[in-house]
DNA sequence: GTCTATACCTAGATAGAC
DNA sequence: GTCTATCTAGGTATAGAC
């Protein structure tokens, strides 16, 4: 097979992202990961920098075209809740991974500021995309205890990221449905 | 003032491992920060992986000394909840900081066996004492919503440690507060 | 587009003098 | 206990040949 070494570079660089962290790995662990020469990888994406920006700005794609799937998908706001919870549980990995998003937020490295730019705007994305779940439970009744969606949002966004981070320090999946499990009680 | 530079050290090693993260200082920062030089931060810590134990080891104590503080004084579920999050939102200082727990779970580099285990124990500990308030909320009627106890400790837990990576990650204390009013709220 | 080779830097860690 | 000096490993990044 002909191959785009662009995105096996950047697949790569996903899953390790996700499993050690944005500083978790080197250019020399892509170059072995992707069966390529470290300066190779250098051409494609000159700097880490400009690396980290590719990776978050394709997972912002893909995830935000996902919820939109959901949203398309699902008429209920309890539907919804739990198929954007399914997203977190199957990123998991058994425990291993995280989502990009935590991955790279937690990353203590400098990332360049377009970068950082992303991430915030991935952020505001998904929990503006979780408000208007919550609003529509206000009228569809299908979540328990909702008084202010805004709020809600930006606790259920908290939560699943808490959970994540716990499940991943002890490597241990069911962690994350034990620490999220009053959020998916709550769908009717 | 004659001083104890182990203390010292230790001080200056919590401070960066909240803000920049355990990976991100190194003994030069280290020797910097304290006025003497690196060979000497190894003399007192030989390793990084026993500065972490050091760490991780006091945080502990000190930290579970203060729930203890907080069962002593308050009789309500709801006041202990109360003063639990204060705990961390006095932690945040400014959205530049997490709890040095979070900033351990969140480390790549791989931490010694020994840390690790510590870590763990730690937040099996804070788990369970969120539980005993939780259990007691049932009786005493003073939280709103409580279930299970367990599951709403797990959830509290998750909720707090995903607002402060939302804050910090933002470098916005109002982020913390944002994410944490539900679990604030269901305080009567 | 991929390679070899290399420059440059920072990190963790140790030896041995004082 | 603290210092200077040094070692080694690894990371990011570039030059220039193929």
């Amino acid at each position: 097979m002909p191959i785009d070494t662009k995105s096996d570079i950047l697949n790569a660089a996903e899953h390790m992202a996700r499993s050690t962290g944005f500083d978790g790995f080197s250019y020399a662990d892509l170059a072995d990961s992707v069966g390529i020469r470290k300066a190779s990888i250098h051409y494609h994406y000159p700097t880490k920098g400009d690396l980290s920006l590719a990776l978050i700005g394709r997972y912002r794609q893909v995830f935000l075209d996902r919820l939109a799937q959901i949203t398309a998908r699902d008429t209920s706001a309890a539907a919804r809740l739990l198929a954007y919870l399914d997203l977190y549980r199957d990123a998991l990995d058994g425990g291993r991974s995280l989502c990009l998003c935590v991955a790279l937020s937690v990353t203590q490295g400098a990332l360049p500021e377009a970068t950082r730019a992303d991430l915030a705007r991935f952020h505001r994305d998904v929990a503006q995309w979780l408000e208007t779940v919550f609003r529509l439970a206000l009228s569809d009744g299908s979540i328990r205890a909702v008084a202010d969606p805004k709020a809600a949002a930006q606790a259920a966004l908290a939560q699943v990221e808490g959970a994540l981070i716990m499940a991943r320090a002890a490597t241990d999946h069911t962690r994350f449905e034990a620490a999220i499990d009053t959020l998916r009680a709550r769908a009717i």
